[in-house]
DNA sequence: TGCAATATTCAACATAATGTTCAATAATGT
DNA sequence: ACATTATTGAACATTATGTTGAATATTGCA
């Protein structure tokens, strides 16, 4: 009974998927996820009509998720696995490092395949971090992309020892950076991934009230 | 049939309530749906276990909304109109006022009554907010209080022609701003309203890498 | 190719949730 | 004290949920 559907997700997202079935289920599946977010909401819908959107018996549905929560909470996971690998490159960043590249008017390359991977996942994020998706999933992709990126740009003295406005610091920026990949995929990527880079880091040493040059 | 219904939702919304067997309604509602949505998540509970919580029948539910979705939607509407008083107040606040008040080390009256206005709402906030809140919610806080805030610090030369940098750059400190409040409601409002002023003012003129000084 | 494995379908099912209705009751404002 | 109306309780049809079993269609691999 439970074999089957235990099979379904252990190849499906355990190593890379082998069955066909499998992977075209799943992509189905995503794409109606992503539609009917967008047209009603997460809660504006039934896993039934998903699935008649779908194309796929109730029955297989319930193969690979317990339920819409859980189905959601599966991308999410692998779109978050993969924008992890993003923090090795992150590792090679300093403060003086962005500092010359903002200087020289140059994107960072790091930056610049970050927005791209963004791009990649479009539509999924535009749905997921919109007004109908899931308020779980912008604080877990703030979390992996972005507090790292700001506690690179922290003074040494603040790094270790975190007194409550280290952690407003943290959270102004943090919440910034998204703020800025939030806007850029609501308004349809329509900057190039260096136009994004370049944006910013420039951000990252504006300030207010600054006439501002890219 | 419908009559009586409308007449509660009139009533509720429209000017100030008068009955208060509506008021002991709406209130058990509020509290049982913040309490469930810190429990389980929006979608984490049925109509009938919120009903059941707030110790009412659901024919009375149905009597003040049309559903869970409208329910939220309701007080969150409610607390967007109260913010949105504090937009007076914003008027007469200008990029060298803030400065000013800044390098004195004085909070901002008119951050210290938003905070104060805020921790009133606190627990409603913090649920709404959250991981398991509505989505929604969000971008109509940060739009009525940090958007409107953060064009006042724009240069005057960006204010009226709206260039791309200029739509990121109200973007990253607009979410900023209304990354420091969530911080704020979530780890439980332990900073008095005078410490939270003076906290998001500093914030505004703060570099990267700077040592920091309160 | 052929075969074993398994993902998907289809239909049926019990259970639970939804949204509506009505008469009866209780609380409220004036 | 009275007219008004919000709430209750119970019943109801409808729809959604989650599970099951046998039948079918795809697939991976030898």
């Amino acid at each position: 009974m439970a074999s089957t559907s235990a099979a379904a997700q252990d190849v499906a997202f355990g190593g890379l998927p082998v069955d066909r079935r499998v992977l075209r289920t799943r992509a189905a599946l995503r794409r109606a996820l992503v539609e009917l977010i967008e047209e009603r909401g997460f809660d504006g819908f039934t896993t039934s009509q998903l699935c008649e959107r779908a194309g796929l018996n109730r029955g297989t549905f319930y193969n690979h998720c317990k339920g819409k929560e859980d189905l959601i909470t599966q991308f999410e996971d692998q779109v978050l696995a993969e924008v992890g690998v993003f923090q090795a490159e992150m590792a090679d960043l300093s403060l003086p490092v962005i500092a010359l590249q903002v200087a020289r008017r140059k994107p960072l390359p790091f930056l610049v395949s970050l927005f791209d991977y963004l791009r990649s996942e479009g539509d999924f994020l535009h749905a997921v971090l919109g007004p109908g998706g899931d308020p779980a999933f912008a604080p877990r992709l703030r979390e992996v992309v972005c507090e790292n990126l700001v506690r690179i740009t922290l003074h040494e003295k603040y790094a270790q020892d975190p007194t409550p406005f280290v952690g407003y610091y943290v959270a102004f920026f943090a919440n910034a950076y998204l703020g800025i990949i939030t806007r850029w995929v609501e308004t349809g990527m329509r900057e190039s991934s260096q136009e994004m880079a370049l944006i910013a880091q420039r951000l990252l040493f504006i300030q207010p009230g600054e006439s501002i040059e890219l």
